[in-house]
DNA sequence: TAGATTGTTAATCGATTAACAATC
DNA sequence: TAGATTGTTAATCGATTAACAATC
């Protein structure tokens, strides 16, 4: 691992991507791969899987290929996965309940510290060894843990005023599944949305182009018959 | 709506926040905006919004700038909101049960007609008002319904047996909450995936490496501190 | 050594931004 | 008409792909 220094965004969005296979391979017992084995699998081009890694520095032998258990450590490794971090979790309704029984914090070395909700019928129950705190309790908490990482399951009206809560608390990475854009108000915060909407929308967006396109195709097919 | 063939995907993930941001507008009773000001608004560049727009034809009128109310019609229809489409939901667990509950789907022209898993205990269930069907009746529901769009909430093990079930029932759109990949089996799939834990990943990189950067200024201040 | 495959530089492609004439 | 702002073309920037020398 040498070179690093602003990696694009565009690269480090393919790392889980990678770490994903690259753990199925380790799991199945394959020890080494090419560039252009795993391109194929993962439908990149060889040459991008090689421009990717060597962001890092070159993990791979030449005439060899990668090692598929070093490589998948040193991706774990630039992931930051073995840094400690604490999250909290705002909103337990539906979404956040889902979010937090669902899932695989410790694999990336996220601790759930906390889950705040103002619903009296879910403070005090427990979820995923966390008991579900009154949000009044919300300074005091951070105050005394210190949580780095924010997971906001909150609607977008409660959004607004929670992230000033959050920020004043010097909170400044965000996992944010509600459709309240915190960057707008907070430039210094680091934001990973999840906006399930949008990309629900953009699921739409395919199929109706899709269905005009198969309707344009049968028009000119229909043209076609009348000419021919 | 006059020029579109070939919208870039770029283009199109930008369309569902262009979209909220004119919802929310035109709830405001905002009349107009110009390409400047929705920018600003929304991070973007007044280049790049003209340029959106100009993909479906212009809506704008030179000297004034865009109709809101317009602009949003234009886009719901552009991302086919309107266009109806019968949705089935595998997996009834955590994530699945959130999804059900807590997704708008009628605003995107989506009505939820089914829900699957093979657990017992869920079977017969009711879930926002749709009844929880055995998987093994899958077949026999799809036929008869003809859905058009699936939701996979399943774990990864399962994913590949499912999608080949669907496949073969003539499903070709999904929105995939599941580790599995489904284009590398099913090249002529359209899949919007939702890797909610590559998201994550992505923001413990970015946590690690601003931790990560921390240090090495810290260094470099103390070799200054002690060289001056 | 010969073959394979990397690391890296150069070429291409696509997306974003800037500029400005057209026009409301 | 003058001012504002679009639609559109050209320039820039960044990301992907191709090519190939280095080397295991």
């Amino acid at each position: 691992m040498a070179k690093r220094d602003n990696i694009s965004m565009s690269v480090i969005r393919r790392l889980p991507r990678y770490y994903r296979f690259l753990s199925e391979l380790a799991q199945e017992g394959v020890m080494r791969i090419s560039s252009k084995e795993l391109a194929d699998k993962m439908r990149f081009t060889a040459s991008q899987v090689r421009q990717d890694f060597n962001c890092f520095g070159g993990f791979g032998q030449q005439g060899y290929g990668y090692s598929v258990e070093q490589l998948k450590n040193e991706i774990e490794s630039i992931l930051g996965l073995h840094e400690p971090k604490r999250a909290i979790l705002i909103g337990a309704g539906n979404l956040g309940r889902a979010v937090a029984a669902h899932m695989a914090f410790e694999p990336k070395g996220i601790k759930l510290i906390g889950i705040f909700d103002h619903d009296e019928k879910l403070i005090g129950t427990v979820l995923r060894n966390v008991k579900i705190s009154d949000m009044k309790l919300l300074e005091q908490f951070c105050l005394k843990h210190q949580p780095n990482l924010a997971i906001l399951c909150v609607p977008k009206e409660a959004a607004k005023e929670l992230s000033r809560r959050l920020y004043a608390l010097d909170i400044r990475y965000y996992w944010n599944f509600s459709h309240y854009d915190l960057t707008t108000d907070y430039p210094d915060v680091v934001v990973e949305n999840v906006h399930m909407s949008d990309s629900l929308m953009t699921l739409c967006y395919r199929i109706s182009d899709d269905i005009e396109k198969k309707q344009t195709q049968t028009h000119l097919q229909h043209n076609k018959e009348q000419s021919g």
